[in-house]
DNA sequence: TTACTATGTGAGTATATTGTCATATAGTAA
DNA sequence: TTACTATATGACAATATACTCACATAGTAA
């Protein structure tokens, strides 16, 4: 590693990773990924708690990954970084990968 | 969300992200970018014992996102995904926002 | 064989994350 | 004012994750 900066960096970078690195905050993004929402409709979508959809919304906004606004009694969460809905094509090719691995390992039995 | 299936698949796709979430799992994949290394060389790069590499590096691999071969007494790893290098320009992104917003603030102040 | 090197893993402690419940806040509407 | 709705948050227990140390394994070389 180059230096102190680098590592600072690598940090960040988790950061913003790990904020996205749960399923019920996945499902959020994907539910996002076509237009702005309130809680108490991601909180249907995800059949989760809106106390704990309300947390996880939070530690998306920490991380820079999603803005809110409030309208009235809701608040409506949007993404900040569309661009992180590319990660999903890859995420997706990932698992491809493992679920033939896993059927080759399956035939060999 | 639509069905228990896709429940499934954000289950899945959040394991891939939890596995790129760490600030060493970060160095390691930025490490290996341009090529295979063995655990010795990466733990050098990263700073990190190599017994604490080697659990870390044996999470990306259960994640589908680096493979690995033995090279007599060296295990070399590798990306098994260079597509996931093409997340950290949109993670830079995030962060430049946020300092940016962090400055207006300061500025405010 | 022995000695050495690279890597992986069990066990333990420390720390972080999660979900739930109860409560607080704030806007709406009567 | 009161009653209602939407959202956020403190506190707690449960769980998961991370790091370190010691030891195990496996390949190399003499």
């Amino acid at each position: 590693m180059s230096d102190k900066n680098q590592k600072l960096v690598y940090e960040k970078q988790a950061e913003v990773l790990k904020a996205l690195a749960h399923p019920l905050r996945v499902a959020i993004l994907d539910f996002l990924k076509d237009g702005e929402q309130c809680v108490c409709d991601i909180a249907k979508y995800a059949c989760s708690e809106r106390s704990n959809v309300s947390r996880h919304l939070s530690v998306m906004v920490n991380a820079g990954v999603l803005s809110y606004k409030k309208r009235g009694l809701n608040v409506i969460y949007e993404l900040k970084a569309p661009c992180i809905m590319d990660f999903f094509s890859c995420l997706t090719k990932c698992l491809k990968v493992q679920a033939k691995d896993s059927e080759k390992l399956l035939k060999a039995l």
